[in-house]
DNA sequence: CATCTGACACTAT
DNA sequence: TATAGTGCCAGAT
């Protein structure tokens, strides 16, 4: 086994992750990505929105709500998540509201949790 | 193998 | 709020 845990699972994994978003709801970048795996992988959510297509990447925002893309296809984005039902305050999503969160693998052992140790070299 | 780039995140000023 | 610097990860050159 498995031992593939390399780049060919981050995007089926992030992909997977981002369908998961349900009209209406956006996330981030940095969510997804630790969602899919990748606690600091949030240039990995970019490239897969930039190289894969048909993903709802207008459902994918930057920190904080704030939209990242450049042009007009920045305002594109919002147009679409305002006809989904998502409100703005300002540049920004009010992510309190609409800010979509992934499920937890978990299992339902004891809660615990500690802060994510970062390994160290 | 070294360097740069990118639809980022976070902190400091 | 805006700008700048730093860290992170993978791909492209």
């Amino acid at each position: 086994m498995p031992k593939a845990k390399r780049t060919d699972e981050i995007f089926p994994r992030i992909r997977a992750t981002i369908m998961k978003i349900p009209r209406g709801k956006v996330s981030s970048y940095g969510a997804i990505a630790a969602a899919a795996g990748f606690p600091r992988g949030a240039r990995l959510t970019v490239r897969a929105l930039s190289q894969a297509h048909g993903l709802p990447w207008h459902r994918v925002v930057a920190a904080g709500g704030r939209i990242a893309i450049p042009g007009e296809h920045g305002l594109d984005q919002r147009f679409r998540l305002e006809m989904e039902g998502v409100k703005f305050s300002g540049k920004k999503v009010r992510m309190a509201e609409f800010e979509f969160k992934f499920p937890k693998k978990g299992k339902p052992k004891k809660i615990a949790k500690k802060a994510a140790p970062r390994k160290k070299k």
